[in-house]
DNA sequence: TAGTGGTCTAGACCACCCT
DNA sequence: GGGTGGTCTAGACCACTAA
């Protein structure tokens, strides 16, 4: 591993062990240099990463901060904006179940080329799946996927986990994804397989999910039942690249 | 301005006018270096902001390489996750006005101490404001702040931009913030002020912004109506970070 | 004015891709 | 094996904070 990797490990560890404590100022780069026998750009490297991650700030001219909070953020490894399929997110006992409503081969429409960046000559997936968590409906899951970049699906995959088959047997890795929330009325679909009432809305995300170098590898719609599902995420606060 | 900014905008601004083309590599970090009149260092960090723009991805031993889609993040300079109020995102000749219905000033629940990290004897602001966007309602706002952090609001600064009044006239500067979307029923506010009626969802956000040190300044539940506003953000895909 | 973070350099070595 | 990116160093200078 890196060793800024290293020196970051180490003082998340002291943030979260309290060796460090909130609000309170941290040594100096210089020092940190000495105590992990590497240069000052190392440990400012590695604290910049912990900036990122919302454990630290730093003011100029007077040093490094713990920020308030910081403990909380230090005890979750886990990344935000970290790209997990449903069935990993599941966990916790409970029993997620899919059930195939469609799987069909197509032509895309306007608006899947536009999100998909692909001719309109060139053929999609269109898989809708509903998903059942202990024995209650949960989202309604419609995915847009070009057979070019992901061969060979079957519905004997889609009744497993999706995300295991092209990140594990293809080797495909994720990269960036953009998405976005609205509410809706309930559709057609939505009472018949959510048993979502016409007062019941309907939490909307359309997700377009990339690869490493930018091509669009997925387009999908989900709707959730209101009841089930939140989303969160964090905003950091980062320099403003570019003038 | 910092020269890996200037090379980095200058690197930005060539994949956006095409003179470095989606898809392809572009020079190495030894010939821009030399071309920039700098070291390999300086141009290795300019390429890891645009890297985490969006604009490019480097595969190690190969070379660096123009994303797709990239020319759509470089035409724009905004920065994700920014932080504006209302007002500002309206711009576009659309007036937008704000009438405050409740400017109270109370101890804070439990829900808003926990949010908010402090002692329920500490007093807080109780705003609730409308929004009005070209004389259609568009989102109530619940807005609750710590007294100490932001003195002096009155319901004048309400009906301007409180926003203005914190980052301009006491000079806050925001830190990061973390926000939670769902998909609610109406509620009688909401029926009453969005003319919602039993059929229409709203979408709730809810927010906490925090200071540049991690202390939260704000909690906030907003409701917007369901055909006025959708929230869209981008998941960078970052190297793990931690072991 | 002393302390501290932000940036930059020149050179070095390693890891990885590709032919 | 040559090309290229990832990391690291030691030293330097500047910018800012705080006293």
């Amino acid at each position: 591993m890196a060793k800024y990797k290293e020196v970051a490990n180490e003082i998340r560890k002291r943030i979260k062990s309290g060796i460090y404590h909130s609000e309170e100022k941290i040594p100096d780069q210089e020092s940190l240099a000495k105590e992990f026998g590497t240069s000052r750009v190392t440990v400012k490297k590695a604290l910049d990463m912990l900036s990122v991650a919302g454990l630290v700030y730093t003011i100029q001219g007077s040093g490094t901060y713990v920020k308030k909070n910081a403990v909380n953020l230090a005890e979750r490894n886990i990344q935000i904006g970290q790209n997990v399929g449903l069935t990993a997110a599941a966990g916790e006992r409970l029993e997620l179940k899919t059930k195939v409503l469609d799987f069909n081969v197509r032509f895309p429409d306007e608006e899947e080329c536009n999100q998909l960046s692909i001719m309109k000559e060139e053929p999609v997936y269109d898989i809708r799946r509903l998903r059942i968590l202990d024995e209650k409906p949960y989202s309604l899951e419609h995915t847009i996927i070009p057979i070019s970049l992901a061969p060979n699906i079957t519905k004997e995959i889609l009744n497993r986990s999706l995300y295991d088959y092209l990140q594990g047997d293809l080797g495909i890795v994720f990269g960036d994804n953009r998405q976005t929330v609205r509410a809706v009325k309930p559709d057609a679909n939505d009472k018949q397989y959510l048993h979502c009432s016409n007062e019941d809305p309907v939490l909307e995300v359309s997700k377009v999910m990339f690869l490493e170098r930018g091509t669009p590898l997925e387009y999908s719609i989900v709707h959730h039942r209101y009841d089930m599902v939140e989303m969160s995420f964090i905003n950091v606060s980062r320099d403003g690249l570019f003038g």
